[in-house]
DNA sequence: CAAGTGACTTACCATATGGTAAACAACGCG
DNA sequence: CGCGTTGTTTACCATATGGTAAGTCACTTG
């Protein structure tokens, strides 16, 4: 409706990835079944059949979206959970990883939230992307349990409660409308670090590590 | 398109208060956007027109359901955090009686997910009921706080962190299953237990209270 | 018993939506 | 230069949706 780029008819257009941009970001923010297709390509300047081009149908686009966004979403997030060090310090690591995904591009965190609620074939695909991470942040969790260094839970829950912890921190704007707080840079700042002293008081077993 | 009760048209009908428990199921399980007023009104036996008799609008019945089963939740709510003892205690009524809730009645938890996310004057009205219960929580936390009982922190932090914890492990089914689970009771009733631990290890102050 | 009222239903409508079919423009290539 | 390919638009469509208007039917009340 008002970006009228209009690149050339002819070869090697970006128009794709402008596609899979803009449906990451209206199916964040605004909904998956609150975005018609019509919207989605006007925004764009296109119309909605060039988007029926790229992709055959709205589910298939969304589809699309999670398998490019969800998938860099994790191998951070895989990345984190390899790369730092031990015990908490690893467990660290991965919270502000989302943390900086949820300052940098909250979209990315919004769409996982709004495919977690949509009933569509897309949901199985981010469960089925979801879930060897998870594995893996569950023996992560296992392994420290064992060796002592983390109170002994049930990694399940541990890790949902975390997910859904930071999540809510970063995505439930409203319920922070509720707080009388308008949601700003500075204040998740403040907020990560005090959400990782309350999962460090909670998972890890006192042994002066500098308090 | 199934359940043709057909009471009598003449008076005193309790179609009212079945729209709302239609609309709480429907929105809370599909989707606001999702759910038509069509499709409602045949799971009641009843055309769309009944159902525009009784809201004159969709976004009308929306903001209808909030104040029957929205109020009727954060009078529990209310309740618990009035009740109960003194400091811990009380915390853990309050998380208790959101567990009640998310076994017996999960669809007022799935609905405020919903208005959290739905754009419409309804979600305004959701902050608005509920900003006092939030500033009472608030309040006794700080109390809490200052009494040296509990750690100090942001209370706004707390509560947003607590409730998004809550509401996801209560909520969150997808995630669930990504985890290898499939929700039930039993496992709802032990995570309650772990979750409550979990809360507490971060919340409380260590002062043996019986480990 | 006639008029009104409460609780609906049938008819209807404008609009939005996802999607199909076909035309069309620019380019690369033989 | 003609021709297929790529990217895009214009036309079109069936269906769904929220909502309006008016009719209907039973019961209540003056």
């Amino acid at each position: 409706m008002e970006r009228v780029v209009a690149s050339v008819p002819g070869r090697k257009s970006d128009t794709k990835e402008r596609i899979l941009d803009a449906a990451l970001h209206l199916f964040a923010t605004r909904g998956y079944e609150n975005t018609s297709l019509d919207f989605l390509a006007s925004s764009l300047g296109l119309s909605k059949q060039a988007v029926l081009y790229w992709f055959k149908s709205k589910d298939i686009l969304l589809q699309a979206v999670i398998e490019r966004d969800v998938t860099e979403l994790i191998s951070v997030l895989e990345a984190a959970l390899s790369d730092a060090g031990e015990g908490w310090e690893r467990m660290e690591a991965v919270v502000k990883s989302v943390f900086r995904i949820g300052v940098m591009r909250p979209e990315l965190l919004e769409l996982i939230r709004e495919v977690n609620r949509v009933d569509s074939s897309a949901s199985e695909m981010l469960v089925a992307l979801l879930t060897p991470l998870m594995e893996r942040a569950s023996q992560f969790l296992q392994a420290e349990m064992v060796a002592g260094r983390f109170r002994k839970r049930d990694p399940r829950l541990v890790i949902l409660a975390t997910y859904s912890m930071v999540l809510g921190v970063l995505t439930d704007l409203k319920a922070m409308k509720a707080l009388g707080e308008e949601p700003s840079v500075r204040l998740l700042v403040k907020w990560r670090q005090e959400l990782l002293t309350f999962l460090r008081d909670a998972l890890l077993i006192e042994a002066d590590t500098g308090r």
